[in-house]
This record gives C-alpha cells, sequence and structure tokens, in this order.
DNA sequence: CGGCGTTTTGAGAGAGCTCAACATCGGTGG
DNA sequence: CCACCGATGTTGAGCTCTCTCAAAACGCCG
C-alpha cells in the first residue's frame, strides 16, 4: 500500500527555499494516535514523512466529521501559523511519521527574509489554484469527460505526452472515479483512438473528426457540464 | 441570476487588513471579453466585484479546459504574485466587473509591512483548508451523507443550528447536487426527524434512536448510511 | 393581480459503484 | 529456473442512486 495518492506531490518541496533550514523535529505516531487536539495551543505546521493523518472535527454526539485526509508529502495545519488553537483533531489512520515546523520559527524566519514569505504564500497560492482546478473536475459528471480534464491539464511541453506518476489505481484515486471505471475508459478512448496508452504514459490523439459524441450512440445534446457552479 | 453561489463568500473581507488601501483599478467586462491571455504579462490578481470569470485553457486543437469560474466575492489570479505571465486564460462569461490589485503595490506592501503578508497567508491558507474540505465532501458519494457533512461542518455555536446564506439551490450547487437531489434528501431527513426545517435555517436533532434506520414500518427499504453508494 | 424564481414532487434513464472472476506483472524464495 | 504470491490491471454483470426532463405549488415583488 502505497501513500502517494494524494496532491500536489511535486511541488512540496519549493517552498522552502533551499538557502534556509528551519529547525524541525520529526514524531513518529501510531494507528491512532492524535498528533494534535481541537482548542489545545498550535505548535507550528506539520509535512506527513509516512502513513497518514486524517484531520477531523467531532459533533457532540460523538459523530467524526472529516476535514481531510492527509499523506506523504502532504502538509497539514498551515492555517493553524495564525491561529492561537487548533482547529480540528488530528488523528494518524496509519503508523506514520511527520515533520513539525515550528510557527515561532517559520514566522520569525518570514519577517526577517521577505523571499522566505513570498515561497510561502507562492506555495499556498499553487495550492489555492490546484485545489479549484481539481474541484472544478470533480464537477464533471461523465467519467470520459472527467479523464479529458485531467489529460488535458497534464500534457508535457509536446503537447500531447501525459506521464503518469503512479499507478492507474492512484490515478482512479485522484480522479475520484472507481479504478474500474478509470480502466474501462481508457479502454474505451484507445480502442476508439483518442489515445494511445504506452508504458507510464498516454499520448493524446488529435480527434479525427468527432468533435462531441462519446462513441457509442447516445442521445446526448449536452456536451459536458454547463451548468451549476 | 445570482452570482453568490461560489465559496467563501464571507471570508473574502480580511486579507486587507483595513488599515491599508492598496491603489486599485476596476474595470468592466462584456460576455465573452478576455480580462488576460495565457503568457502575458501579470499584472496582479483580481477580486470580482460582480459577474463572473471562467479561468481556461486551450489545448492546439482549439477546445479549452475549465480550470475554475469565479464569482462575485471570489479572487483570482493569487498565484500570478509570483509568475512573470499568466498561466491560463482569464475570459468574462457574464457582463462582470472586477478589480485589479497591483502586483507591484502588492509586493511592496508585504515587503514593508510583515502584517499585511501574514494577512494575506492567512487568507490563502483558510482557503486551502476549505477547499480541502470541500474535496473532501465532493468525495462523499450519497447524497444525504454528503447534506449531513455540510451541516455538521456549519452548525452555529449552539452546536444544532445551520444558518442558510442563500437559498436551496445554492446550497445545492456548492454541494455538487442536483437541487431536485438536495430538496428531496432535505424532505426525508425531515420526515424521519433528524432535521428540522425552519426558515433560513435548519436544526439538526440528536438521532433518537435508530443509528442507521430499522424498524418503523416506513416505505423505505434503502438509505441506511453503512456504505458508500 | 400577474409574473418570475424558488421549492416540491414525479418518473424515467443512464452512468458509476460494487461485487466478482480472471489475467498480468514483478518480486521472492526454494 | 520455476512456482508462488501479492498487487495491479481488465472485463463482466447487476443495482441503485443521481441526473434530467416535467409539471405543479408556493413565495415574493412590482
Amino acid at each position: 500500500m502505497q501513500d502517494n495518492l494524494n496532491d500536489d506531490r511535486k511541488h512540496e518541496e519549493d517552498w522552502l527555499p533551499a538557502s534556509v533550514r528551519y529547525p524541525h523535529v520529526d514524531r513518529t505516531l501510531k494507528l491512532g494516535e492524535f498528533l494534535f487536539h481541537i482548542d489545545t495551543p498550535t505548535l507550528g505546521l506539520f509535512k506527513v514523512l509516512k502513513g497518514r493523518i486524517k484531520l477531523v472535527r467531532v459533533d457532540r454526539v460523538g459523530r467524526e466529521t472529516i476535514l481531510y485526509v492527509a499523506s506523504s508529502g502532504d502538509i497539514v495545519a498551515e492555517a493553524s501559523l495564525f491561529s492561537a488553537v487548533y482547529r480540528c483533531d488530528a488523528i494518524a489512520t496509519t503508523d506514520s511519521t511527520v515533520r513539525l515546523y515550528s510557527k515561532a520559527s517559520l514566522m520569525a524566519n518570514f519577517n526577517q527574509n521577505p523571499a522566505a514569505a513570498r515561497a510561502f504564500m507562492a506555495m499556498l497560492a499553487g495550492h489555492v489554484m490546484r485545489l479549484r482546478t481539481r474541484l472544478e473536475q470533480r464537477g464533471i459528471q461523465l467519467a470520459r469527460d472527467r479523464v479529458r480534464h485531467y489529460l488535458n491539464l497534464n500534457v508535457g511541453p509536446d503537447g500531447c505526452t501525459v506521464v503518469l506518476s503512479g499507478t492507474l489505481k492512484d490515478l482512479a484515486a485522484e480522479l475520484g472515479l472507481a479504478h474500474e471505471v478509470l480502466y474501462r475508459t481508457l479502454a474505451e478512448m484507445a480502442a476508439e483512438g483518442e489515445i494511445e496508452r504506452l508504458k507510464g504514459k498516454i499520448k493524446l490523439k488529435p480527434a479525427p473528426y468527432d468533435p462531441n459524441h462519446t462513441g457509442a450512440a447516445r442521445t446526448r445534446p449536452k456536451s459536458t457540464n454547463t451548468r451549476s457552479r
């Protein structure tokens, strides 16, 4: 079981301009162990090095509502830098290790070093952008259109090659699809010549004809998603 | 057509600590007009005052892929502060007005005024948190569970009252559900006593019994929440 | 009072999810 | 070197839920 099915994996390292090494502390957690509790003073933000951390809020009935599940590479509790106390619970859902970046040292660094502050802002802005795009993607109902959306936004410089970083199962998770559906969809698209499947890559073929319509004759006056939002 | 169905409406105003008034320029756009083009130098970020702006990327085949659709109150192109050129096109999908916050003045202000920089970071961090939560929510398949997720995260201080800011249609859009589905779901939940519907509010009732529905020969063969979909 | 938009309720259909069986691909150890 | 094993990849077949299209009741405002 790998933990690389979340987001932003490849952008994580930039926000610490290599010039600075903040003091940090690594900590290991066992399954079910709390990383922090709601309403307790904030120490700083954490980077998940291994495992998985869920952020949850619990209502007075005792049921928990998941805010976010962070996997390896994800950053957790950025907002805690600007709050005196944590706003949710953080619990390890597998044995995990995290790295704490202390709020005090981080903020001090931002104050003294505008470049560090800018790098942090840039990272956050990038997250916002990618999350918005991801949310937009989830609004696409039809599996094929959702896959197209992903492929179009992840083509390499050549404009037609998409490199798959993980397994197709991981991709399915990122797309919010059952993996079987992704397999089927890719198979159909390949059969119809829209894409070509290679080892660890997918190549987009410029559609021969047929600008809309997905394959089997189907009654679809709508092209994709026009409504809502 | 109202424009208040997007996100974060109530958190937008904080990121400009009232102390500072950045120079800004308002601009109106007609339907279809470009706010900015990809690969052109970045001026700064924009706040949508009225209307709707879509951010899109176009592949060489000419099809556009939507990255995000911003409505009134939303901020657009935060990441442009850290890039020399825009990374996508921005087009008005209705007659709109936007306010430009110049990159130069914004950055200068951040450098001189750490508090402003912190406020901006805090806003971004808040967006990241909310977007992640929203994405988590969209991963919930069953409409009722998705509604529960929303309600649980939006109860007021009393722990059981959720104030509805807009119409139910707006809420449906925010939840990513067809509005009919939301109506039906709320009706069912009310009928079963899980919630109480008031004028502009929803009150959560602590489940009486029936953690996963059973007895009470009700004409409802399904709808437990034991598994997704 | 007459629209216009929201709120409801109804019914049909399609698409994704789930369960299930099987093929493939690596890696491991005998 | 080959058999075994686990995980990924693939395909098949129902099931159910949401989406879409429709139509009507309600509420608000000029």
